[in-house]
DNA sequence: CGTTAGGTTGATCTCGGTCAAATATCGTGG
DNA sequence: CCACGATATTTGACCGAGATCAACCTAACG
């Protein structure tokens, strides 16, 4: 079966949806909503009652401290859904912006419950989703505290990559990075200088490459031990997901 | 309905419990293994076949780097469920040590399909609770990447008593805190010495006070506004919830 | 083409790391 | 119950990675 719908093609990658499912997934992409770049798409403190698969674009979440600081606490990539996150909360904890150009696809918070009932296999699936972010996030703490600014960045580089493989299995060893050093700097933890000096050294280095917005890796795998990178996403263990009836 | 058990008083802190649901999750904690503080539970790489409720005692989960470093990932108090952030993988990330003695109630991962079937609303509780502590990670990567030495530790030890407050609400202003110093260091990103400089500090300041390991909180309402600090945990945001059937 | 967001580089300074040594507390066996 | 060794806390002195400030360069886009 052939879609177009990065959230069923991200979650194909980890089991194999039923009929039921993929019908139920698709109804979720009904309406999409269009941002452009730099567009706030939900304000901190706001309301937050819908939920939003990626279709297209990248966006991510932010908090900014009152003394100039910036935190990006997270970043979604097509076939992602913003929003898990802020279940447990009424209003946003975050501010999510548009990184590049993005298509959403809202939907309403209140509609789950449904899906909880009587898709458990999904459910299930999401909860794996949230481990794996939970021991991404777990990665980054580690770079933030116990890195030096070369390696955080480059940790950062290869988890991009890593996310990006999943719904782009024949990716290669480059791609396009709209974030700019500013918005790296906040998801590190770095000044936008120290990421700048950290991105030179590593193409002095000869562990990446870049063209525009393009970037490659020269050899990742060098890369990969150098700072621990290890792959959280490529799979999941389903053997103790609820079977199918 | 009075109850011993930890995570039920949890659990009904934010939704009332089903007959149904109680005697499912009275029915997890039917055996019980014991580990003496400095123990460990699980080894990173070890295969994880079961999650833990925690019945008494302070455990945490941690891995360190090869250069000497250590970072504390989390901390789980009683009523906590050890080893969801695991559920996605099928050997631990990360390492489990028992922080003080601990009575743990081990529960194969594999009986949790059936829980997905038949309890999707304490799915949904637990969902949330990944929220909730997705939205605490974030504050801790803010507290090690954008606050000083001193704000960083007072927002550690907010958060932990935070956390305490679900299942003990009349715990007032002081409580037991049995990390050392270094532990702190690993959950926060500091070295042992600018912890203690942040613990002296915000004693001479008033706003902590020490009795061998009881720590008081003189001023934690002035405390919490100097550094941000927002409890995640006291509430979640039910609406969205499967109902009963 | 001109405006502006973003990238690059140098100089200086500061906070927290590291090393080291003294003190206090815990826990165990005699 | 005490004494001793192991653990943990406290404090000082020094040092370095990265923040900050400032200037300049480049490229995208109207």
């Amino acid at each position: 079966m052939t879609t177009n719908s990065c959230l069923v093609s991200k979650l194909s990658h980890y089991v194999e949806l039923t009929k039921a499912e993929s019908d139920m997934l698709a109804g979720l992409e009904e309406t999409t909503q269009h941002h452009r770049k730099r567009d706030c798409i939900v304000d901190r403190g706001a309301p937050m009652e819908d939920i939003f698969v990626v279709k297209s674009g990248w966006l991510y979440g932010h908090v900014s401290s009152p003394d100039g600081g910036e935190l990006v606490a997270d970043i979604f990539y097509p076939g992602d859904v913003v929003g898990v996150g802020q279940l447990a909360f009424e209003e946003a904890t975050l501010t999510y912006t548009a990184a590049t150009d993005v298509a959403l696809c809202p939907l309403p918070k209140r509609s789950l419950g449904r899906i909880f009932k009587e898709h458990p296999r999904l459910v299930a699936l999401f909860f794996a989703f949230a481990a794996l972010e939970r021991a991404a996030m777990i990665d980054r703490l580690r770079a933030a505290t116990l890195l030096n600014a070369r390696d955080c960045v480059a940790l950062f580089l290869l988890q991009v990559h890593a996310r990006l493989r999943i719904t782009r299995p024949r990716i290669g060893e480059s791609f396009e990075l709209p974030l700019t050093q500013e918005m790296i700097g906040g998801a590190v933890g770095l000044s936008t200088v120290s990421v700048n000096r950290a991105i030179r050294s590593l193409e002095l280095e000869n562990r990446i490459r870049r063209n525009g917005r393009i970037l490659e890796f020269l050899n990742s795998a060098e890369l990969s031990k150098e700072v621990d990178f290890v792959d959280r996403f490529y799979k999941v263990d389903t053997s103790w997901f609820p079977g199918l009836d």
